[in-house]
DNA sequence: TCTGGGGTCCTAGGACCC
DNA sequence: TCTGGGGTCCTAGGACCC
């Protein structure tokens, strides 16, 4: 049996997701900043189409904005982890197996489905009529190649947002691929496509026809996987959709760079209490935790320090309190004073499942259930009267170092507060 | 005069992804 | 003036052990 990935993929997603609540910006020029206000991360296609490519900095967008009469949104991450949950849910129900790739995208098994191709238009159109979000659907025997199939459904319009690989005979796909450069092949990213180039393998059907040992030997086995699939041989399993993130990380960079201890140890610990509640919410325990601060690297006559220290915690634990002591601990040994910050963060490591806790002679288990029971109460009331209603008292109040965040828009879907409201 | 080799674990850093 | 954040996986090299 033939086998069917598909990969479902929301056009500029951000982007979607702000139109969803102001209508009247469908076909106009719409960018999305990340945080910070810093760079563009997601654009619509009339700033596409303006030449505006992914990842500029917008101070350096002023004026085409401007002449264009560009709308810029803050990240409002709160309103696009809504959608994403409503489409992802969506999705599963319309394939046996799913697995959620990023924020916009997914798996899905089309394996011995009758019509792939039919069933993706009609996932197309239940995502764009119950969500109002726009998506493409590429399908292969490979999640490598689906990816490609999904690049080509969004490069041509007439077909209407569905590309099938596995419903093409092998000269079109290949004379397809011949038209794709390599660097649109998922895995290959600046530094890999300029030396592909330098080898003389400029477009994907090339790679595809390179000798597998040839591939392995200059690039390594991550390349060489890579290469097998775009020969159309999954070796990319579908992955378990529930599985544990193994890392989880808190950073930011400040509204204006900071020079003060104190101000420094208020942002740890805000970071520390954010990575924590993520850490709890998967029922997960942290052995380790890495503190790092920096100075801005764009700034050419200042020196760049960007030190990093790894605090080991002794016991495992989930408690925000002994995370954010270890963290402050670390900031305190890699601080130096007369220097301008530009960014901190916190990386939870070593990361186990709650129930997988070493058992000691020493371990004091009434402690530990007060513990728990703090934190469940925390988390409970945080989740119901909104996020960071309870705090520790080190997150300070005012904030000198928070982000700038000057295009936000509102949460409409999860603070009743800010709901959208359709008439005044 | 001659001074092993191989395995494992850990860490830092690179490359890539969205 | 203003340049994101959160992940994964792999590799190289050092420390250590027998």
């Amino acid at each position: 049996m033939t086998r069917a990935i598909a990969l479902v993929d929301c056009n500029n997603f951000y982007v979607s997701c702000e139109r969803l609540f102001q209508p009247a910006l469908e076909g106009r020029p719409v960018v999305v900043l990340s945080n910070n206000d810093g760079c563009v991360v997601s654009r619509s296609a009339e700033v596409k189409a303006l030449g505006v490519p992914m990842a500029v900095p917008w101070f350096q967008l002023r004026d085409l904005a401007k002449r264009h009469d560009i709308t810029a949104f803050s990240s409002n991450y709160a309103l696009y982890a809504d959608l994403s949950e409503r489409v992802m849910r969506l999705l599963a129900r319309l394939a046996p197996h799913q697995e959620v790739y990023s924020i916009d995208e997914c798996f899905l098994e089309m394996t011995g489905m009758a019509d792939p191709g039919a069933h993706a238009r009609q996932i197309r159109q239940a995502v764009r009529r119950d969500l109002g979000i726009p998506v493409c659907v590429g399908i292969a025997t490979s999640k490598t190649l689906a990816k490609l199939a999904n690049h080509v459904a969004k490069k041509h319009p007439e077909l209407e947002g569905v590309c099938d690989f596995n419903a093409l005979d092998s000269v079109t796909l290949d004379a397809l691929l011949a038209g794709i450069a390599v660097g649109e092949v998922w895995g290959v990213g600046r530094k890999s496509q300029l030396r592909l180039q330098e080898m003389g393998i400029a477009d994907v059907l090339a790679l595809k026809r390179a000798p597998a040992k040839r591939i392995r030997a200059e690039f390594g086995v991550v390349m060489e996987r890579t290469h097998t699939e775009l020969n159309g041989i999954a070796c990319l399993e579908m992955g378990d959709p529930a599985a544990p993130r193994q890392q989880i990380i808190c950073s930011r960079s400040f509204g204006a760079p900071i020079t003060a201890l104190a101000d420094l140890e208020q942002a740890v610990i805000a970071y520390t209490s954010r990575a924590a509640e993520k850490l709890r919410r998967q029922h997960s325990l942290a052995a380790s935790l890495q503190v790092y601060i920096r100075t801005n690297p764009h700034q050419q006559n200042a020196p760049l320090y960007q030190p990093l220290l790894n605090v080991p915690l002794g016991e495992p634990t989930a408690d925000t309190r002994l995370l954010c002591r270890a963290a402050l601990y670390g900031l305190r040994r890699i601080y130096r004073p007369g220097m301008a910050y530009q960014k901190a963060g916190v990386a939870l490591c070593d990361i186990l499942p709650g129930d997988a806790r070493p058992r000691s002679l020493f371990d004091d288990e009434a402690a530990e259930r007060r513990s728990a029971a703090l934190m469940e109460t925390l988390d409970a009331i945080n989740r119901r009267m909104g996020s960071g209603t309870v705090r520790l008292l080190g997150e300070g109040v005012h904030k000198g170092w928070a982000m700038k965040r000057g295009h936000m828009s509102q949460r409409f879907t999860t603070e009743w507060d800010e709901l959208a409201v359709a008439r005044t």
